[in-house]
RNA sequence: GGGGUCUUAGCUCAGCUGGGAGAGCAUCUGCCUUACAAGCAGAGGGUCAUAGGUUCGAGCCCUAUAGGCCCCACCA
């Protein structure tokens, strides 16, 4: 069967195909084979609940390049697939989705709720799958995996009782953040600052004992108030007040030595709490004067430990004020504000209001404002966890042994995020009041309330015997059980023969946006249950902004969809796109232009392997002599040669654009323009069958290296071309890697050729100058002195090359034969000429101005003819009608010209 | 408050450890040359933010200044 190339390039259709072979043939699949090295990137897991979007395509596209590259250098390449469960996203989807439905969760209960859960995730969960298979991603499917697996689960149980009996994992009351919409806790790293416009409310607390005092107490406003009686508190919050349980002062502060250690009135609440002493307060900032609120404040609680003042909590899960709160019950946090800024107006208490802009942190996934609240949740103790991870990177960068292996980011520059973030960590809060996503292994005995952390619920209490055991409501943040899946898919906590070979993985490759999230979190949890850090080297890249630099987001609906994308100028030119012309860790923005640019290289890439094997056709191609090679071959064969090695090179140093820019380069300028061109003479005309095949052999030969090199990049169409091309190797995917070789660098040739193609630009310029058309040939004299070129030349081995351009080529050492008026075009190391009156051949160009001039009659009737209709003019868009205009105006403009060039020449 | 980063052609951006100022798009000119008009051959266009410094040599290293963006942070 003959194979060839449909005439145009159209993926649509052709990437399906050959996804549906690599997917038959199980190319992806990698198992454990001790003969290979293994090269591993476990994916980061999208969510069940989402649909692919530009970021996914990027961040999959480098991590496919990756693996297609590790994979053609022969090494056993893992790509590890699977889903999140995204606990708060998809619980936050489902209950949107019960709430059409006109159904609550606490309708469904526990148990109904997780069966809609699990049947959201069979309907969704393949979905973001199928669009990374669109895109190419080379997924060793079989090994698919689910954060909330079996296996998943089993790691997760394992941690969290390892941790706990380690005394890592701790339950305790501490201030979290606590996001009311949502109604559950969130850690800090889902924690927004947003800089707010707010208010400092100055507030006096009359000392314990004055008029003033017993004036609020009855709720009047004191006359002829002393303001000496008074302690004057700058808030933000007044509302808070409600659970205020002291001032503090700082103790240095001269003002405040009297009041220090005594009592004032707390307005409102009327109840005597003390004036602590604190280096906590700066002296400089408000009045000096801090009133602490130990539930609703973090460094309020702190203070309050060291002074064992009482925790009391004002707020309900919803932010309204509780019972605590007394006549403020039941309004919310807001309404409360004004009602006890007015209240505190109305009792005079009120000393002044300032504008003051303040950061509020907000939820990172509803916007809501955070209220820090104290309660009991579950705790990661970060401080030894952080250490080795912090000692991994740093002894990376300076080059020493480090018993948790290797880490480095690419770019550097993100190491200082990391360890910035790490040097300052708190502790993780992982409980989560939420219903979908691993339950914590903690069992209370509900007879003496005896708490039990295990694998397994236990069946009775180890201290009253007692059989009634509750399992822990909460459960974890969803990045705990992400903070395994390097190790968790594959396999642990059970040895298997997988993660003896394929851990450590290699490269993560991920956004910065989610260093602190996950980077961090996989590294500690890496090194702490498996002694080694997950990866060597992290690929951070930056995100895909529209074409005005905003973010893509669903509410400004200036999102990409890939798909579109994809369907309509192919998954490989979108690739390209994404990859082409930016920087590690740098933000890009998306331009269609881009992808047509992309899509129009592949096109380039088509047409020219068409040609190829166009001029194969029924021709036996056979590996020449190197003797029969010409200067030109030798030249693009050293050519390839050098840019084998830069790119795989940059690759190594996963500098993927730059690598790929020089594929672009070398394909579209070296080989198409310029290889494909000079040796067109020798396919058409030769009757040199020795140096044809050479030619067709250095074109077959040259154009797979560069389809493997460009492979990783654009997988569809290089296996397509691939396979066409040829029969020995069933697909380009698992092909071998081209390698440098020191033979095939020609120096002397690469010389040679560099003069032709001067040469060439030198009689275009001309050309172009003295308008002689492009067909017309003439007699060139190289006129040089370096040995190199004459010999080369003088051997007629550059003759060829240089026929597409020139009837005659000549080398000299000197002028000497050659006509005054010849043109000179001077180039390095050569001149060369061109004879005059064979460039200019006036009968030849009256024919083709006389030609043009029929044309252009013709098109100027037609013109005329249009805009001389009204029906047109009253019927065809105005764009229409312009375009027409301006055409008359170029056509007219165009045939004075000919008109003059002809009465010039007649 | 701390840290990072950016400022290069009209637009969007590359430029790896200091030595040639580049790409795509846009503009202009000429070409429907039998692989490709999704193309070919050319052209124009930049004091590499500003000011100093190091160096034989700076877009790249150092210092300061201006402007933009991002991240972190418990000043009530």
């Amino acid at each position: 069967m003959k194979k060839e190339l449909a005439k145009t390039y159209d993926p649509k259709g052709m990437e399906e195909r050959i996804y549906k072979k690599w997917i038959d043939k199980n190319y992806f699949h990698a198992t454990v084979d001790r003969r290979k090295k293994p090269f591993t990137i476990v994916i980061p897991p999208p969510n069940i609940t989402g649909q692919l979007h530009m970021g996914h395509a990027f961040d999959n596209t480098m991590q496919d390049i990756l693996i297609r590259f590790k994979r053609m250098q022969g090494y056993n390449a893992l790509w590890q697939p699977g889903c999140d469960h995204a606990s708060i996203a998809t619980e936050v989807k489902i209950i949107e989705k019960l709430k059409s439905e006109g159904i609550s969760k606490d309708d469904l209960g526990r148990e109904g709720f997780l069966k809609r859960a699990w049947e959201w995730k069979e309907e969704y969960g393949g979905r973001i799958v199928e669009q990374l298979k669109k895109l190419g991603s080379s997924c060793d499917w079989e090994r698919e995996r689910f954060t909330m697996d079996e296996g998943c689960n089993k790691a997760v149980t394992e941690v969290f009782v390892n941790l706990y009996k380690k005394g890592l994992i701790y339950k305790g009351q501490k201030i979290v953040n606590w996001c009311p919409v949502c109604q559950t806790t969130i850690s800090d790293a889902e924690v927004e600052h947003e800089e707010q416009a707010g208010h400092f409310w100055h507030i006096r607390y009359p000392k314990v004992g004055t008029k003033e005092a017993e004036a609020m107490m009855i709720g009047k406003k004191c006359e002829n108030a002393n303001e000496e009686n008074y302690v004057i508190v700058a808030t933000t919050r007044p509302e808070t007040m409600l659970g205020d349980t002291a001032l503090a002062v700082n103790p240095e502060d001269d003002r405040y030595f009297d009041i220090a250690g005594n009592t004032v009135l707390l307005p409102l609440v009327n109840k005597e709490i003390p004036v602590i002493k604190d280096s906590y307060v700066d002296k400089e900032f408000g009045t000096g004067v801090v009133k602490i609120t130990p539930a609703h404040d973090p460094n309020d609680f702190e203070v309050g430990l060291r002074h064992e003042l009482e925790v009391i909590n004002v707020m309900n899960d919803d932010a309204t004020i509780n019972s605590r709160g007394g006549k403020y019950e039941g309004m919310d946090r807001y309404e409360a504000r004004k009602q006890v800024v007015a209240d505190l107006e109305a009792l005079g208490l009120l000393v002044k209001v300032e504008d003051h802009s303040h950061n509020v942190g907000t939820h990172d996934r509803c916007g809501c404002t955070i209220e820090p609240m104290a309660k009991a949740q579950w705790f990661v103790a970060m401080q030894k966890l952080a250490e080795p991870a912090i000692e991994v990177l740093k002894a990376t960068r300076e080059g020493r042994d480090c018993k948790y292996g290797k880490l480095q980011f690419v770019p550097e520059r993100f190491d200082k995020t990391y360890l910035h973030w790490l040097e300052g960590i708190r502790d993780w809060c992982i409980s989560r009041q939420l219903w979908w996503g691993h339950r914590i292994p903690a069992y209370y005995c509900e007879n003496c309330g005896e708490l039990i952390v295990d694998k397994i619920k236990p069946k009775t209490c180890p201290k009253c015997n007692c059989d009634r055991l509750k399992q822990d409501e909460d459960v974890l943040d969803t990045w705990f059980s992400s903070a395994l899946w390097p190790f968790s898919t594959l396999g642990w906590p059970d040895k298997t023969e997988e993660l003896d070979y394929f851990y450590p993985t290699d490269v993560l490759v991920t956004g910065y946006d989610i260093i602190f999230f996950w980077v961090v979190r996989m590294v500690f949890s890496g090194i702490e249950h498996t002694g080694h850090s997950p990866f060597h080297t992290v690929l951070i890249h930056g995100l895909v902004r529209d074409s005005q630099g905003r973010k893509m987001s669903k509410s400004l609906g200036n999102g990409i969809d890939p798909l579109e994308i994809i369907d309509k100028y192919g998954a490989d030119a979108l690739r390209l796109m994404l990859m082409t012309g930016n920087a590690p860790g740098n933000d890009m923005r998306f331009y269609y232009e881009k992808v047509e640019a992309c899509r129009n290289f592949a096109n380039k890439v088509w047409n020219a392997s068409r040609f190829i094997m166009m001029n194969m056709e029924g021709k036996e191609v056979r590996v020449p002599k190197e003797s029969e090679l010409e200067p030109v071959d030798k030249w693009i064969i050293s050519k390839l040669n050098t840019v084998i090695q830069d790119v795989t090179d940059n690759m190594e140093k996963y500098e993927l654009g730059i690598a790929v820019s020089k594929i672009y380069d070398f394909i579209w300028d070296e080989f198409c323009d310029w290889y494909i061109e000079m040796v067109k003479p020798r396919l058409y005309n030769s009757d040199n069958v020795l140096s044809q095949n050479a030619a067709l052999y250095v074109l077959k030969s040259v154009l797979i290296d560069a389809l493997k090199l460009l492979h990783p990049y654009m997988p569809f169409i290089t296996e397509e071309i691939f396979c066409t091309l040829q029969d020995s190797e069933e697909s380009i995917m698992i092909s071998k890697w081209p390698v440098y070789d020191k033979a095939r660098a020609f120096s002397r040739d690469e010389k040679a050729i560099e003069v032709i193609k001067e040469a060439v630009r030198g009689i275009r310029n001309v050309r172009t100058e003295m308008n002689v058309a492009p067909s017309k040939k003439a007699h060139v004299f190289v006129v040089t002195e370096d040995e190199d070129i004459k010999s080369t030349f003088e051997e007629g081995k550059l003759f060829f090359a240089a026929l597409a351009y020139a009837s005659e080529v000549s080398v000299k050492g000197d002028k000497s034969g050659i006509s005054e008026d010849a043109v000179s075009v001077v180039i390095p190391g050569a001149n060369i000429y061109i004879p005059f009156e064979e460039l200019v051949d006036i009968k030849q160009e009256v024919e083709r101005l006389k030609k043009e001039e029929e044309r252009l009659e013709g098109e100027l009737k037609r013109v005329n003819g249009m805009l001389g209709n009204e029906k047109f003019i009253s019927k065809a868009p105005q764009a229409k009608i312009d375009e027409e205009k301006a055409k008359l105006e170029k056509y007219t403009q165009m045939m004075e010209q000919v008109k003059e060039r002809l009465s010039q020449l007649q």
